[in-house]
DNA sequence: GGAGATCAAGACAAGTTTGTCCACAAATAA
DNA sequence: TTATTTGTGGACAAACTTGTCTTGATCTCC
């Protein structure tokens, strides 16, 4: 349902969120996320471009979230690298359903509507594994 | 989100719904659905399969929804297509979340199973673009 | 039974997503 | 300044989805 994209996306914005500390390379992120170097560094560069990380080179560079898990959605995640489409207008064009969708489509878009709710009202802080401060047990 | 193949069953489906009198070659729905004929047959095989729609050869030979559009739901015709995949195990494989999903595909899971739910709960005849039967107005 | 209409099934082509590779740019350290 | 490390960007390849075409199987009508 959602694209290998937006997985490896999540994956890596979830692995910068339990480990804050310093900066990730691709490669490192790649092997403990186990999502193909290569392809995730174009995944890294989309979430730099729209400023969810930020990135630096040479040595000691990488990557590391630019706010804090907290205040970072999964939809802003997904949004950065495969935006969910909604649907504005009926694949039909048919001249009935000019202005209003066709109950079908309505109804998909509706669905997707709640997709999108759903995973806006998400955070990274959520889904961390390993909590970034230790808590007593 | 959801697939263009999925898209095409469910737009024929829907149609077949509004058009309950006779049979519908593949040719007819798919101008009439605006979908490319060639790959509207390998759709309706699918559909035909799992027994939503009957199919009959010959002159006067098409297609009819097998139940009425009351019992048919919009995840019926997709599952017939292109089943939705509920994420059973985290794809990290990780020792340490075999049990359990970690956090992260735990939350997408219940994602999916909350658009299988709108899905499972909707049904064609609350589809129809024309009634079946002519309303008062 | 023959002719035409229609679905069934499979091979193949085009398009899109995913994945690989390489040259280059920028940062650090010495 | 130079060597090394790391992200950037583009070309290309592989895999998957979508779309086309052709041949064959069945059905209806005559």
């Amino acid at each position: 349902m959602i694209s290998q994209t937006a997985e490896y996306a999540l994956r890596s914005a979830v692995f910068l969120a339990e480990h804050p500390e310093g900066r990730w390379t691709t490669q490192q992120i790649a092997e403990l996320t186990q999502v193909p170097a290569g392809y995730l560094a174009k995944v890294m560069q989309n979430l730099a471009r729209v400023g969810l990380v930020t990135s630096q080179r040479g040595v000691h560079g990488g990557f590391r979230l630019a706010r804090s898990p907290e205040t970072i959605s999964i939809l802003e995640v997904i949004e950065a690298v495969d935006p969910l489409k909604r649907i504005r207008e009926c694949p039909l064009h048919l001249e009935s359903h000019k202005d209003r969708l066709c109950p079908l489509h309505e109804r998909l878009d509706q669905t997707m509507a709640m997709i999108e709710d759903a995973f806006r009202r998400s955070n990274l802080a959520e889904l961390l594994v390993r909590p970034t401060f230790p808590v007593p047990s």
